[in-house]
DNA sequence: CCCTTTACTTACCAAAAGTAAGTACCTACA
DNA sequence: TGTAGGTACTTACTTTTGGTAAGTAAAGGG
């Protein structure tokens, strides 16, 4: 045993099927999980902005994505009880961390897009 | 229009439903497609090598998404005509910088693992 | 009075992904 | 010599996921 060994029985592998991390990483990487964290990362937004925001989402995929990044703690549900409904949602400390990531990786294919696509690999 | 204006028509934009980059994001992200980048990031690695690192990939979706990634331009296949078969699969240039990307995602949520468990957003 | 907006959920159907097996050829082992 | 295993796939079938459309409740505008 190492001497910095962390106090787990595992070290976190994504390669491995049965470790979290796996879990954590299909969520963050969803086809919807992304778009909602870049989405996020320049402000709080509320659910049909979002909608609105994001092309081609169905409120049925939006809610199901949201609640799954709640769940893991990247993101902030904050609903008013007011008629008509007024829900905000905005990144965590964590959240912010991790939208750091994938908007590094959407950015990055946004501005070589012209290289990708003209497959000079 | 500005002066380093691109020779593109558009502005490339992941929120856009029709933007191609959408659809490469799609595939840098994709189940198997992230951890095939982040495999293939410490060398070239054979089709059975990659199945055995990648945990419960099954060959069907392994050879999908390799085929997606190389049509994209971030992976080489080279086939040595031998019998047995002989593959080898490693990242194009371009393929490194995207694989840089994913892998950091994914080694940040291996690194903070505790944390985001621990549910502390 | 009906249409729109808000934030969802539910039922239904199509598309994607997983499972299992087939292909073709060689090596090793008994 | 026959059987098991390794190589890199593809094909048929089934299950799971994702998308579409509509329903819900209450307020406000035309």
């Amino acid at each position: 045993m190492p001497a910095n060994a962390q106090s787990f029985s595992f070290a976190p592998d994504v390669m491995a099927t049965a470790c979290p991390s796996r879990a954590i990483l299909g969520h963050l990487t969803s086809r919807w999980g992304v778009l909602v964290m870049v989405a996020l990362q320049s402000g709080t937004l509320r659910f049909s902005a979002l909608r609105r925001r994001i092309g081609g989402v169905s409120e049925r995929m939006l809610s199901q994505t949201l609640q799954q990044l709640e769940g893991d703690g990247f993101i902030l549900r904050t609903a008013h009880d007011v008629v008509p409904p007024h829900v905000d949602y905005a990144l965590t400390p964590l959240g912010v961390a991790a939208a750091s990531h994938v908007a590094a990786l959407a950015g990055w294919i946004e501005g070589n897009l012209p290289r990708i696509l003209a497959k000079n690999g």
